[in-house]
DNA sequence: ATTACAATGTAGCCTTGGCTACACTTGTGA
DNA sequence: TCACAAGTGTAGCCAAGGCTACATTGTAAT
């Protein structure tokens, strides 16, 4: 097997491998940080709306069961971005709060700047989910600066 | 337990619940399908530029073991994706060559929208390689009208 | 023909994020 | 007081994507 027959030379361009196989393994690290972000934003948003945030109110607004709530929780807490007492409900460490905190400014910008591009806003909104979790700060910084710039 | 203590009225604004549920599941939709988008995309890319798709090197440009690519091109097999023989190569179905080049036109847009808002080429990349994967029809639509209204 | 090595495949393990089904707490209202 | 329903927790299952370790196959050179 061993080497590639050189058929014909290479016709397309592709990234180096190391390059590529690093942009591959960011986003599959950011893949893993998705869910915690958005559990973190999520929790956040019901502590502020509600003063507290349950199991059960965390899974409806997720769309998914308690059971598998319950069980992210227990990972938030893992990872020291949240705190819960048994049927006390859920809190978020100050890790947790930055955390959540610097997620809604990503998900802020990034409707903001898909608006502004026409986008229609549930469309954005949806959109933003998603891409919310792969802006670096270079690209979080260009969107800002978009925005100022264009009033 | 039964109701919300009525502590306070809500003084932030959230989404409707099933709004917000339905945004949430079609990010977890979208992340199940990231990772068969980008092998779709890497196999055309490698069958363009080599006329081979090997599940090494595939492996190599991803950063994953050769273990994990061979199971995921299984995966892609039973998606009806992908046709591989043993010791043979893998090459796309015609709807695996679909997928790579819907996501290929993703990339390329949003690579192109993140450049033109001044994020640096690299960044752009790496960034691109998770966004792709979120980006609606809408979005893609205005995207492009971006880029062309502004040369 | 043999051999050596790269490539490929397989097995078995882990974590995560889903689920359903069932059990246990808790707070309220009768 | 105490029953009951909502909320919470637990157990056990599945698929996916990651890994390492080991076995097999193909091919190119000798
Ligand atoms: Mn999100
Ligand atoms: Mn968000
Ligand atoms: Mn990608
Ligand atoms: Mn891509």
């Amino acid at each position: 097997m061993a080497h590639h027959p050189a058929h014909h030379a290479p016709s397309v361009e592709l990234p180096a491998e190391p390059t590529q196989a690093r942009r591959f393994g960011k986003t599959r690290t950011a893949l893993s940080a998705v869910v915690l972000e958005d559990y973190a934003e999520l929790i956040a948003d019901l502590l502020a709306a509600n003063g507290e945030a349950r199991p059960t109110d965390i899974a409806r607004r997720l769309g998914v069961s308690h059971a598998t709530a319950i069980k992210t929780i227990a990972r938030l807490k893992r990872a020291g971005l949240a705190t819960a007492r048994p049927y006390r409900g859920v809190f978020l460490t100050e890790k947790g709060h930055d955390l959540a905190d610097r997620v809604r400014v990503r998900h802020r910008l990034v409707v903001d700047v898909l608006r502004a591009l026409g986008v229609p806003s549930e469309a954005a909104e949806a959109d933003a989910e998603g891409i919310e979790h792969y802006v670096s700060e270079s690209t979080l910084k260009a969107f800002a600066q978009f925005l100022k710039s264009r009033g």
